[in-house]
DNA sequence: ATTTAAGCCATATTTGTTTAAGGTTAATTA
DNA sequence: TAATTAACCTTAAACAAATATGGCTTAAAT
């Protein structure tokens, strides 16, 4: 993720072995378990750190073993930065989508990509938005929002039931759209947007 | 069949503080920081340590700093079904696939998918795959493993590249095939396969 | 009545970990 | 050319933290 070019190329490598090890362990390295990990002394290991915290990617507490703060995404806490959140079925006209009956399971998100229970996940079923490469089966992740900007892949409540189209605004109207030729748009009937689709998962079947 | 014995109010107290002070920090705490919040000695700590891990609520990491690691049987199940996994980016010919260096982010995943550090993300690059519905910039998860079956989509190390194809196997031969008539099966050359996509996850730009 | 467990204390020792202070070399930049 | 910077080194010292013993009190359990 381009992490922003100031670090060298050893820098980086050793922001990111803190990092890893972070993720590994339920607590940072010491400077000794970094000095064996590449093989280098601890003085050595020492300026690294003083350079990479210089920079700002990560910060330091004196005098405490293992104080090291990495201030950047992908960071310490693996439980701060995963949410779980629900899977609903497509529904059916009329049902109420987000029905607790309604949850097929759980799947994990990245935290902090929004901030609360403003996410939910919707198994995509119809092959409507197949040119936009969302299939059948396929798993739509949704923050809920009431409006979408133009061209914006939204969850949308036509008649009750819960769809997934290609949002479009034009001066005069706001109208949704499938992507797939033999589907026509949806010109003329009242919607509701409940969500804009910000991830698409599709699992693969495991042997 | 031993159910997790109780823990004290002492100690259920204590264990509270490690977990929080783990979450307030990018580390768990000392021994004399625990006897410094409960004014009570290193010593006494030393015992409640000693209980709580023998209860099985904190695992501890002998002759390590701040080695505690909280794992409450029972609570915490949210977290304990998550783990974060490493989204590496396509590589160009010769370099390691799995160099730290080329590690872009982590994603989070359901654990238990599957056992152990078995699985990587890795971001698609290239059109080849169009037809199946992965596109450029995609990340698809993998599993590791050595050999797939017919119809699976692999990532395979071909001229020390990684690539995503569909393998294909005949009575005769494997080969692998893109999923886009623009580039045609690869046929005549070795390959190894490192692992087969499990699932595919794309994001849409957020506003 | 004896044992056991929970909670507490104190002291000393060992090991882990960070910090300090000096240096070398090669490559880059002013 | 002189000055800087990255990357490496060694050694010593200071501090942080875990471990090892041993003992004390009270309440509950055998």
């Amino acid at each position: 993720m381009a992490r922003a070019k100031k670090l060298t190329e050893k820098q980086d490598l050793i922001l990111n072995f803190i990092e890893k090890f972070s993720i590994d362990n339920p607590f940072p390295p010491t400077l000794k378990e970094i000095a064996e990990e590449f093989k280098i002394t601890l003085g050595t290991v020492q300026d690294h750190v003083f350079a990479i915290e210089k920079k700002g990617f990560i910060k330091r507490y004196p005098d405490v073993a293992r104080g090291f703060k990495v201030t950047r995404p992908g960071d310490n806490k693996m439980q701060d930065m995963a949410d779980m959140i629900p899977i609903y079925g497509s529904v059916a006209a009329g049902d109420p989508i987000f029905a607790m009956e309604n949850i097929q399971g759980y799947v994990t998100m990245e935290k902090n990509r929004a901030g609360h229970k403003i996410h939910f996940a919707l198994r995509i079923k119809g092959e409507s938005m197949k040119d936009a490469g969302i299939y059948d089966g396929d798993i739509v992740i949704v923050r809920k929002q009431e409006d979408a900007d133009n061209g914006d892949v939204v969850i949308a409540l036509l008649d009750d039931e819960a769809t997934c189209k290609t949002l479009k605004k034009t001066k005069i109207k706001a109208y949704l759209e499938a992507a797939n030729p033999r589907y026509k748009a949806i010109m003329n009937r009242p919607f509701d947007i409940i969500g804009k689709v910000i991830e698409l998962r599709r699992g693969f079947s495991v042997a």
